[in-house]
DNA sequence: TCTGGGGTCCTAGGACCC
DNA sequence: TCTGGGGTCCTAGGACCC
């Protein structure tokens, strides 16, 4: 049989937590806002049966907040990241690997329990008893399964928090009463793909030729295809990934129309971002800058602009990041209409980040990777290895070149005398 | 002058997730 | 008037190289 994953998710998660500190919030409506205050993000079952939508604008509710009470909080990060953390050293103690998908989700390898229902009903009572959270599980081959299970349980409160898809039987009677838009990858987009082709049903995806799926999405349609019909194709990742990217973007207040205040704001998420980076220990490799418009107000004229550029060497300094920003907006900034366009949203993005300890030690320029000399080097290390060499290993190297095999891979430093180790 | 195959790199954007 | 922020992965197209 094959391995059976669980997923565990938090109810409502951001108001259960608000919820542990304060008793006086059970039972009545509560919702926790976006970091700006703008929408809100999290809603108790009260707050969603006054339908209160996910990520509804606070200034369209007003009225039902003020009608019916509504208790409304900001969210508090840090508190949710320790609450998450709590509940993760429970599941560890029902299952020796545990991935961390988002702050209120995991993944549970679920392989070799007897009787999965009853682990699952205790675990959920345990992170009940000790951290005062309410959880749901689902159970099943893949993880795209398991998902649907979850959401079934959540939606169906026969199932008591806990569905067990492993037996196929159950999964060929429920997946028909699934909505293909409600499983974990199909987003609204694909939905409405779907939709033309009279796929409504997870049965009916499931239904589909993995080639099809490929041909109407991508590979990522054509894995959950798979996944539906029980064929795992996202393993359980218990150890946590190194981060490649992160992100400073904020709405402004107050719309920019000028070059100047834009490159303000740049400059602040810029230098959140620096500070971001320092405090993981990181250095990044690639910089993004962009802004847009606002995109509810389709009848003002539309732009976005973005730009990325290198950080050579890589960084996480203030100043470089802030002049590589400058740089970025100005090449993206659209000269021939200025004035044209007010913004209201911008951002600042990192890639390729490594830790510090493991940035790339320079000894030549790499702003000019294809210098004469490198390629002819390259070239070397082609006809020497064959045309798909071109990753050099590290062993018993003098730094003097940097080679690569594609740009987001690690750089590898060496001297074209010392080429023995490639793989 | 035209014709190529086989690559990498870079950029931009789409789609989805929580 | 006010409509989040931070991520991941994938694809396409052009520039450029030999």
């Amino acid at each position: 049989m094959k391995t059976p994953i669980a997923i565990s998710d938090s109810a409502n998660f951001y108001v259960s937590a608000e919820r542990i500190f304060d008793p006086s919030l059970k039972n009545v409506p509560v919702i926790v806002l976006s970091n700006n205050d703008g929408c809100a993000v999290a809603r108790s079952d009260e707050a969603k049966a006054l339908g209160i939508k996910m990520g509804e604008p606070l200034h369209l509710i007003r009225d039902k907040v003020e009608a019916h009470g509504v208790r409304v909080f900001s969210s508090n990060y840090t508190l949710y990241g320790d609450i998450s953390r709590r509940v993760v050293e429970v599941y560890e103690d029902f299952t020796p690997n545990v991935e961390v998908y988002s702050i209120d989700e995991c993944f549970l390898d679920f392989g070799g329990f007897a009787d999965r229902e009853t682990h699952a009903r205790r675990l959920r009572a345990e992170v009940l008893r000790r951290i005062g959270v309410p959880v749901r599980v689902g159970i099943a081959p893949t993880k795209t399964l398991a998902k649907c299970a979850n959401e079934i349980a959540k939606k169906n409160p026969i199932f008591a928090g806990v569905l067990d898809m492993m037996d196929e039987r159950l999964s060929d009677w429920l997946l028909p009463k699934v909505p293909v838009g409600d499983i974990w990858g199909i987003g609204s987009r694909t939905d409405a793909k779907l939709a033309k082709l009279g796929i409504r049903t997870a049965a009916e995806l499931r239904a589909m030729p993995a080639r099809q799926a490929r041909a109407l999405g991508t590979v990522v349609l054509e894995r959950t295809v798979l996944e539906l019909q029980g064929e795992p194709c996202l393993a359980l990742e218990d150890v946590e990934p190194q981060r490649k990217g992160m992100a400073v973007t904020r709405s402004a207040g107050t719309p920019m129309t000028d070059f100047d205040t834009l490159f303000q704001a740049l400059t602040a998420h810029a230098t959140r971002a620096a500070e971001k980076l320092r405090r993981h220990g990181l250095v990044a490799g690639t910089l993004t800058v962009f802004f847009h418009t606002n995109r509810h107000r389709l009848d003002r004229p539309q732009y976005s602009g973005s730009r990325t550029t290198r950080l050579t060497p890589m960084s996480a300094d203030t100043f470089d990041l802030v002049e590589a920003a400058r740089r970025c907006a100005k090449a993206a900034w659209p000269k021939a209409q200025a004035g044209t366009y007010s913004f209201t949203k911008a951002g600042v993005m990192l890639d390729d980040l490594v830790r510090f300890e493991d940035r790339p030690r320079t000894l030549f320029d790499v702003e000019r990777p294809k210098s004469a000399a490198l390629m002819a080097a390259l070239d070397q290390v082609n006809d020497r290895f064959g045309k798909k060499t071109m990753v050099l290993g590290s062993e018993g190297m003098k730094r003097s070149w940097q080679l690569r095999a594609d740009h987001r891979s690690p750089r590898y430093t060496t001297r074209i005398e010392d080429l023995p180790v490639v793989r």
